[in-house]
Formats: C-alpha cells, sequence, structure tokens
DNA sequence: TGTACATCAGTGAACGCGCGTTCACTGATGTAC
DNA sequence: TGTACATCAGTGAACGCGCGTTCACTGATGTAC
C-alpha cells in the first residue's frame, strides 16, 4: 500500500494501481498546507506521477475532488473529538461527567482549528453546486459526524439534569457557534496575532461561557 | 460627483475625474455580490470606462484594492451597528440599558452578516501580505470600529454592575466569537439550508446565552 | 491675456501564468472460449 | 493451458480562459513667465 506519499512518485507500471486513493492523500496534503483554494487538479495529479487528465477517471471535477478531501477533513475532526472525549475520566457524578464531555468537544475542535488549519479551513469552506452528495464519509469511528458527537454531550446534560430539556432543542447551534467563531477569528480573524497560550485561555473563557449560557 | 455608478460608464472626457473613487465603489459592488475573490481589477477597471491598467494611478495592486474594500466594508459595519444602538431607547435602570447595548451589537452584527453576506465576508476575509496597513478609514461616524463598539457596550455592562469588572478584560472575544461563529455557519455553513426566521431565533439565544453566560 | 512647458492620468498592446477540461489515442489487464 | 478480445485506466497534446501586471506612449491640465 504505497498510498499517501506526496512526492512526485516516478512510477514503473503502466496503471497506477490505486489512483484514486493517491489523488485524495494528494488532496488532503495540499488543503492541509493552503486550505481548500490549494486543493488543484493538476497539483494532485503531479503529486501521483500521473498525467492532469487521468484524474477524471476517479473525479468529476475539480469540485468532485474536493468535496471528497471535505468529507476526509470533517471525518478527521470527528475522529479528534472522538479521542478528546474517550479522554475523560470517570466522574462521580453524572453532571460533571457531561460537563467534561461538552468541554472536551469544544476544545477538541478548537485544537484541530489551530493544529489543522488547512483541514479545518478546508471542511467549512463554501461548497460550490454538488448536490451535497451524502456527505459521503464525514464522520469518525463511532459513525458520527462532529455535529452528531456535540449532540452526544449535550444529551448527556439533559440526561444528567444539567440542561433543562426544553432548551436542548438546537442547542448544538449555540455551543457550534461559540466555538466556530473563536477558531474563525483566531485563524482569519482580529485574533490571528494572538499566541497559543492566549487563544488558549479565551477558549476555556469562552467554554465556560457557553456551559454557564446554554 | 458622478461617482458609484456600477455601470460601464462611457467617458468623453480623457481624464476621469475621480476614478480612485469610482474603482473603490467598483470593488464595493463587486465584493457586495461574489464576496472577496470577486474583487478584480480588470472588472472593476471595466465598470469605471477606464483601461484596466489605469487602476495602477490609484492602487498598487489587486491586493491594495481589496484592502480599501475592505475598510470600506468595515466601516460599513461599524454604521450598522451605531445605527443599531441609537435606537435603543432610553431605559428606567442603567443595567437593563447597558444590556440592550450588547444586544444590539450583536444584533446588527448578525443582521449584516446576513444582509450584506458579501461584505461581511470581505470584511473578514484572509489578508495576504500587506503590513495591516494601519486599518484606513474602517470605522463608523463615531470614529469607533466594530469592535470597540462591543467594547462601549461591554463597558456599559461593567458601570451598570452587570459585569464584574474583573470579568471585563477581554470579553469582547467572548461575545465576538459567539456571534461571528453564528454568521460564518448560517453564511457558509452548515446552517446555510436554515430559513431566515429560524436564524433570527437562533440569533436571540444565541445573545441570550452571551449575556447570561459572560 | 497669451504662450511654453512640465506633470502625470489614462491608453494600447502585450506578457506569462497555471488552471480546468476535452480530444483521440494506447496498451495492460481479465475473461470467455 | 493457450489465445482472441473487450474493457477501461492512463497518455499526449492542445484549447480557451481571465487574470495581474509591465511597457512605452499620448494628450489634457495647471502653472510660470
Amino acid at each position: 500500500m504505497s498510498v499517501g506519499s506526496a512526492a512526485p512518485a516516478a512510477r514503473s507500471t503502466y496503471r497506477h494501481g490505486d489512483l484514486r486513493r493517491s489523488l485524495l492523500a494528494a488532496g488532503i496534503a495540499l488543503a492541509q498546507d493552503g486550505g481548500p483554494e490549494a486543493v488543484v487538479l493538476r497539483e494532485a495529479t503531479r503529486r501521483a506521477g500521473v498525467a492532469p487528465n487521468a484524474a477524471y477517471r476517479h473525479f468529476a471535477s475539480r469540485e468532485a475532488l474536493l468535496q471528497a478531501v471535505r468529507a476526509a477533513a470533517l471525518s478527521r475532526l470527528a475522529l479528534a473529538i472522538e479521542a478528546e472525549l474517550a479522554a475523560i475520566g470517570r466522574r462521580r457524578h453524572a453532571a460533571a461527567f457531561a460537563r467534561a464531555s461538552l468541554r472536551a468537544v469544544g476544545a477538541a475542535y478548537l485544537r484541530f482549528a489551530l493544529d489543522e488549519t488547512g483541514l479545518f479551513r478546508t471542511a467549512f469552506a463554501p461548497r460550490h453546486d454538488v448536490a451535497d452528495a451524502g456527505d459521503g464519509a464525514m464522520s469518525g469511528s463511532s459513525g458520527l459526524n462532529p455535529f452528531q458527537l456535540l449532540g452526544v454531550a449535550l444529551d448527556r446534560l439533559v440526561e444528567a439534569g444539567a440542561l433543562p430539556r426544553e432548551r436542548r432543542p438546537g442547542a448544538e447551534y449555540l455551543a457550534w457557534s461559540a466555538v466556530h467563531g473563536l477558531a474563525m477569528l483566531a485563524l482569519e480573524g482580529p485574533l490571528r496575532r494572538l499566541g497559543r497560550a492566549e487563544l488558549d485561555a479565551v477558549g476555556t473563557r469562552l467554554l465556560d461561557m457557553v456551559e454557564k449560557g446554554l
């Protein structure tokens, strides 16, 4: 499985073997350092060591490749959140556990945004046409996507009695907005000049606000 | 003052008269429907009825024009916030007035994002190089920019005793994140499919959360 | 009030760029007999 | 086990695109005398 290399990959065989995966891997690498606009068909084929038009055997257009990269990025975000969720220890009280869950989701989201800026920006870049495509494989190992993982945390809050049931519907949007907004302001907004430590501090306070304000 | 028309503007005189303003107006119009990537030098000159390279008498590069458009967009956002602030009636209690101020800032921000999507996206689009340029004329008629207007509202909260003084520093970031995040998710994120009424409802709940959680 | 001249805003033509995408092709592979 | 053949993944060359930007220019304007 010689997949995932971003190098120009001189090939000896006429057939490539797994071009689709190679192109996707190249696309992900491009997105990682450069964001969505860096996901360029010709460069992906270059990295796969293949003629530019060969891509069209596997992707209908540049936009289709970008869509696949987007799904992969969302999937990685889901994995990051799952890892953070798995890392929280047991708590004596269900309410404390639920709150820790919510914070874990938020913290993982922020960390992913700061550490994997390119992928994060790609995951939430504006889609052009592409009739939504069923959202592909954008979930983590649990089969849940980031939005659903946030929902799990909120459900735990309700079950633990830490969030009134009537405020549960749509609560995702509120928590998500806060964390997403901080990520955007930190990445390409007015908070760009803040250092990592300051951003972490703001992140903590932001999660406090969400926890208290929900 | 025949400035601001986006039409191809047939010109009779050899000199244009006010090309810089015309280009800026064209740039703003382009940003309005199309966002930052639609701000294109050649199209701006076309709309001003002028040769493509004439732009270089007034802007060093496409990026410089974009920067000027960005400043104009921020200025308009500041004006929108100021208008909303001016519209809140007097309140019996200072605390109620302060809270109304904060909500006014948030509501105006959200409305601007939804009504002037292109300008909003342009205002917060990632800057390339351009050594920050002193932020030009990005303020409203009060001379304050959006960030500073938010600060005013938060100061009122402190003065009214509705926000502990020690939580004041950096509070802009928290409130701003929440509102900015909702705007982004609504514009190009997963909340794109929501209607205006639903978005307004979420906006109200979000402001509740901020008010309570700060 | 008239004229010479410097200034500099706008012209016209051209560049190179990398991109996405289309065309007619070639040759390795797997399958049917 | 060997051979004919269909399939279709990857090739090679070319396209048109609009873009930002540079060059040497021209001609209207304002100023000095």
